[in-house]
DNA sequence: AATGAATGAGCTTTCATTCAT
DNA sequence: GATGAATGAAAGCTCATTCAT
């Protein structure tokens, strides 16, 4: 969309050409790409230039730095992934019950989650602990997902009286992040095998047990 | 126990001399130690011989290079993680149920899961994709856990004679491994704030979702 | 030429900055020199750089690693020599008997065989059993010496109806060739001893053993 | 011979395991074979013991470093090469032209030009320039021989007084030294073209040139 | 804004040599 | 005499960064 805005509303001579935000884009796209292909650690500033077919200057003029163009990538990511995960959820309208699980399929969905996702988000992770720009980012996923299962669990709790409401919302908001975290690392380590019906199923069949008259 | 051999033989000052199964130890466990703390991708030869003690050409004596250091980190790393769960999962008994809590706790206490091992854990998930020899072990993991908590769900499953016996405790497994790794996640992205009992509670109350009459 | 129009556009300290060809020239040249002075077991990265003035890295830029440099080393030392060979022979005429004589002369004149050359030349062909890349330069010099002489002492042995010409043609061309070689070696054994005139007289009597109204 | 000399005469019990003169005569053969295969450059100490079956200490322990290793092993292949020619010499008699043409074939035959033999020598001239203690036995070869067919020539030069004897038969050793020499060269640039009956035809017809009445 | 040749610190690896056994 | 684990200097090479153009 941003790119759209800006065709016309700068129709320079030779815009394609020499347009920083198209470069700043190729180069984050073709880090995310390199590192989906070859891992964080053997993505240089020497193959990302190469798939982005832009020069090697580029990345210090744009970024600063490989690092910086590193963290860059995963606050792109990071969105991308929630642009995603906002469309879907607002699709959903607002029944907390359908809100979560259009969370769930969001999430297994092919869109947000296939081989190229989950290798970035690994690789992201793994360079985590010791990159602080990158855990931003990293983290970033789990925050503003889980205020949006949080409260469509606090919903749902209030219909079940018998415990305390905001302890059931709390494991039921920690117990399916974790879920789905643990269907990335799934599909990771085998996605040929993985289904994202059985997914979605066993994830289902987990929120049942804690609230029965739902799901 | 060679070690307290030489003890009293030799009182060198330097203890690793001539004896390579120690040096070999001590180069793997320098090398954990370095992942952990700053990361796979900062690891270099020159980090780990400086932490171990040791010297430059040790790690091409014993391993024939850093990569297959690293493989031999992930295997070690591996056996450790199941020589404690093989131990604590037989002290826990016969009982099906207490073979399924018994795992949960011992991926969820403090000698298993603790920054140190998560970090060491997804760095070689990272990794992996792009090492083979990293992801064997890396996949180890979940493979030997699996058949563990498989057959005891297996046995449990029997009394819920109303579906589908092993649908029921497939989806068990892959729920409770997936539950176990996001856990792992959560523990690494805030460790502060991480509760064992309040992670162990969510578990069981998922469990208990599915198998109302035990746990 | 370039470096003529630099030279009043900016007089800077070093001479070879941003020019590609002639530094990737000045670093065969301080290979050769280097292989000639220290012999090529002993020709490393770190000894060629600093005798031409260069960086570290330039080798891997322009030639991506040393074997390739020695390759190129090996083809711009056989390129110079057929220069020099070349330019000699053209001005020999057309006779065959002057033809033989001036590439005679040519291959043992002080240009093509000095200390320099020699040193060079052995040095390379000790390596070329081994590495292909340097064979195919090593062998070129004898194949088109070959071709040249061959040709001349075709048409002398025309006149010579007694015996199969075309193997007096190939002796003479197979003899005078291993003839020089072994000069070569008597150079490089002993540049000092070895007298120009001796060895193209010792030369010019075997021909003529050959070819008795000639030479 | 000295090894069998050697049997009788100290048949100590485990002479075989602990020999040190067959341990030096293994290490020199294990170094000359691995010079042929892999060329100087590459032969490496780890290699030469690998091929010995012996132990790295020992090489320092006999020849006190590689690089006197080198040099036994060019000591001794020099040694090996006049044994065999001055055996094949003395079968010749005593008239000097079968001396000649005895040189000529021994050193042309495939007991002393082979493969093996070519490798090593150009080899070991290659390192000769810059390794004093290579160079002794690298011009050994020439300098041995040079006296015997020098010898022979001044012998026959008498028959030829038209000229003055010395230089003739000085000009005859020096290209016939050459001639061999060439050869070689030209067997190790390619020993399957080369024939070993046409390079004594060529060598005979050069000799012959300068003296008509014989060969 | 863009380029890419150049840089050199630092990487992994190799290797002759040492020395406790 | 013999061994081979250990050493560390030095090798070839990589790569993020710089900067003249």
């Amino acid at each position: 969309m941003s790119a759209d805005a800006r065709t016309d509303a700068k129709p320079s001579g030779r815009s394609s050409i020499r347009d920083p935000d198209n470069n700043r884009r190729a180069l984050i796209a073709a880090t995310l790409d390199t590192i989906a292909e070859i891992g964080i650690t053997d993505t240089t500033v020497s193959k990302i230039i190469q798939r982005a077919g832009l020069s090697r200057g580029m990345i210090h003029l744009h970024f600063g730095g490989k690092n910086q163009l590193l963290a860059a990538a995963a606050k792109s990511f990071a969105e991308e992934y929630f642009t995603e995960m906002d469309k879907l959820v607002q699709q959903a309208g607002n029944d907390p019950e359908s809100i979560v699980m259009a969370v769930v399929r969001a999430d297994l969905g092919d869109v947000l989650m296939n081989e190229r996702s989950t290798r970035i988000w690994h690789a992201f992770r793994g360079a985590a602990n010791t990159n602080g720009s990158i855990a931003l980012f990293s983290s970033t996923r789990d925050k503003r997902l889980r205020t949006t299962i949080h409260t469509a669990f606090k919903t749902i709790a209030k219909d079940y009286g018998d415990e305390d409401d905001s302890i059931l919302a709390r494991d039921a908001t920690f117990g399916l992040l974790a879920l789905l975290e643990g269907m990335w690392v799934d599909y990771l380590s085998n996605a040929n095998e993985f289904s994202r019906d059985v997914a979605t199923s066993i994830i289902r069949r987990f929120i049942k047990g804690l609230f029965p008259h739902h799901f």
